[in-house]
DNA sequence: TATTGTTATACTCTATAACTATA
DNA sequence: TATAGTTATAGAGTATAACAATA
């Protein structure tokens, strides 16, 4: 069975994003560089967790957190504003977790158009025990990371957050 | 026309990642969402950038960013462990590239088998084009975060690079 | 037997767009 | 007219797997 290839590779093994670089270059583009390779090492590593002991994607635990804020339910145009990502898609997420009985969708006799969707008593269980996972994956890489330069990375990357400035023809106009 | 909804969203308007935690979650976790959802707000910036003024995709600028560095040009084998995805997918983005004539196929006599990938002339100009302006969106999305930061950022990201774990499992046995 | 690269296939996620039902 | 959600479609990106040619 040699002619399959299954992807085995040792991220820390290979030059990566930020090895495209050289000192001359800016210090915000090496930067940033830096910051993707870290974020897309670490993401990685998530979403195959979460596909291997879990049989999950990424998105499907990403809005099954967001309904465990909320009790009572979301709208799908909140969770669809919220995510960052299109109606239709929502809809599918939505569709896929129904069907494994995770979350439920409750119409609003208010407005006939518009309906709820929550976890359901499976879909809490089965969360709180992925929440639990992810959160100890996160802990054990950053494992070896001194704890000053845990509090400067989130003191920092706040303001970063903050000040990210992004080009205006990419906003709507309003 | 109002039956369209096009994906109009400012990311900073909404509720984001970072906002699924709550101050008594670990300071990794809360981390990590901070550290997520600014990569993903630059990289979605990036992405669409590279759309809508260059009509091309991250994973091409990234075949191309790689090839840039290698004049002789690189074996599809190296491109596939460099940007950790499989062969079959170095083939299908090499064929587009090559189809566009921004990069050529040079059989190897010695080895029959293989085939080094590199930037035509062509390829090369419009890599530089493009990496010219990704510089500049990078500076000016990063334009309003003070030089210690930027600093003391750079430094730490680099530390967590060397320090994060991946979890054995996820790991050849060798 | 192992390696290089190609092809075929399937799946997830995404966006655009048109549609239905309702407001 | 506008909004909530669905459906249809298309395309990118990914993985798995089998294959041919070559080593």
């Amino acid at each position: 069975m040699n002619d399959m290839q299954t992807l085995v590779v040792d991220p820390h093994q290979y030059p990566d994003l930020e090895s495209l670089t050289v000192p001359e270059d800016h210090l915000d583009l090496r930067l940033w560089l830096r910051m993707l390779s870290c974020c897309n090492l670490i993401e990685t590593e998530i979403r195959s967790r979460l596909r291997t002991e879990y049989d999950t994607t990424l998105p499907r635990f990403d809005l099954m957190a967001q309904l465990q804020r909320e009790p009572g339910g979301m709208k799908m145009t909140d969770l669809s504003r919220y995510m960052m990502v299109t109606n239709g898609n929502i809809t599918g997420i939505t569709d896929q977790l129904e069907k494994e009985g995770l979350v439920e969708r409750i119409r609003n006799s208010a407005d006939r158009r518009s309906s709820v969707v929550r976890l359901t008593a499976k879909g809490r269980r089965a969360f709180r025990k992925m929440a639990r996972s992810h959160e100890e994956w996160v802990l054990s890489m950053f494992d070896g990371l001194p704890d000053t330069s845990r509090d400067v990375l989130f003191e920092t990357l706040g303001q970063l957050k903050t000040f990210v400035r992004l080009q205006p023809s990419s906003r709507p106009a309003g």
